[in-house]
DNA sequence: GAGTGGTCTAGACCACGAG
DNA sequence: TCGTGGTCTAGACCACTCA
């Protein structure tokens, strides 16, 4: 037998995707929907909390629930064909870089192969789409890799991209690691999600033909809209399939 | 200020990472601890909620409160390694597979991109690791390709794979989408996951050098313990880098 | 100030698990 | 049967938003 919750959750949703809910529409007050259904409060703030993780209800704390608009998806490219990984081209999205130097402390002395203290140059990226945060993404390159310059000028988003694909020796391998986790406190107020709502963690390592870790990255995606995308293809040599 | 919520659960956590809680061990009963907190039993249960999708505390109705055992980690490999995906030779995993032939949606058949209703063989794999839940992969291959022996007799788990690397025209790429996402209450019974917990979901489609779409899967891993791995190669030529 | 959601209380009753 | 968690109630009080 289905709970009073999830009947709720049902037919809220079901009102959202036939459309008597109409996107950014305000719902009505928790407490005359939880009239008309004819259960607490309480209980209704759970349904409301169900249709929250799945994406489809915002809270907006004084003002009410609202139905989400549509949200445009986030595609996170993988394979190191934008050394930032966000398609930063197509949508115009607005970053904020801040540029620290930083020492490596175990967590990223491992990632990076370098001793622990050794130098590191941080880039804290912070990308909006319009007035919405979009993503969050800490990139990490050993501090003789970044521009002297970085620290008075940041590099505009992409910058480093450019920088690192020029190296010598060049690059050789990205490899990607791709998570779910509940968002840390600050990385849910930063992107505004609730605390509830999962998000999408990568990370990333780059590294040369020497073997060298050039950089690392580690993003921070809001599970409702972001999807990542890998592609691979196979190379034939002539003794079989390969990679 | 933090909520009473918060303020519990990072005691709980912190009791658990101490190791004053230990991993397997019943925590005292929701009215003991709301007792000992000071807190009604609705907010007590708030608080396990948060450990609970965090992975650290296991519910058992009936039963009580478990500190959970330090979870094997699922790392899928992508990039069409193991066509399966799943690394099933290190791990003793037990897999059973239901084999069925379907005619493909619209869904199936915009993923596979063949046209609506055309033929297809399903295999629906749920892989256990003693006696937890793993893994659930939904494996679609146009009829053609599958063996007409395995409807009858069930192919061992990957052996699809061998299968389908021995094609003419050959595999060429492997594309992955990954998302997060709720999971269904079927994923979450079948794979005995609170309904709460995320899951990462793969949608995997593999071509051969015709374009053919040969293979696709819909893979869905518990987002607590699962990890995906991406590794590609840049691949040098004489005009330069590419891929 | 009026209305909204956020948090919390102190219970009640039901469903499940083990002895 | 007893203790457990699962669900739900009918409120209270606070914090936030907006007119």
């Amino acid at each position: 037998m289905p709970s009073r919750r999830d009947a709720i959750a049902d037919d809220l949703r079901d009102r959202i995707a036939t459309g008597r809910l109409k996107p950014g529409e305000r719902l009505p007050s928790e407490s005359h929907l939880a009239a008309q259904y004819r259960v607490s409060t309480p209980t209704l703030r759970s349904s409301l909390a169900v249709l929250q993780v799945e994406g489809l209800v915002e809270k907006a704390h004084g003002k009410g629930n609202f139905v989400r608009r549509p949200l445009r998806r986030i595609t996170y490219v993988g394979g190191g064909r934008t050394l930032d990984g966000q398609t930063a081209a197509d949508t115009a999205l607005s970053v904020t870089v801040h540029t620290t130097r930083i020492r490596a402390g175990g967590h990223l002395a491992a990632l990076l192969k370098v001793s622990a203290s050794s130098p590191l140059t941080e880039f804290l990226c912070l990308s909006h789409e319009g007035e919405r945060p979009h993503s969050l993404a800490r990139i990490y390159v050993p501090c003789d890799l970044a521009p002297a310059t970085a620290l008075r000028e940041p590099l505009p988003y992409g910058g480093m991209t450019t920088q690192l694909t020029q190296l010598h020796p060049p690059l050789a391998e990205v490899r990607e690691r791709v998570s779910v986790r509940p968002p840390t406190p600050e990385e849910a107020s930063t992107l505004r999600i609730s605390s509830a709502l999962a998000v999408l963690a990568i990370t990333r390592q780059t590294a040369d033909t020497a073997g060298r870790v050039v950089e690392a990255a580690l993003l921070v995606l809001p599970g409702d809209r972001a999807d990542a995308v890998f592609t691979t293809h196979y190379v034939i040599d002539e003794k079989g399939t390969e990679r």
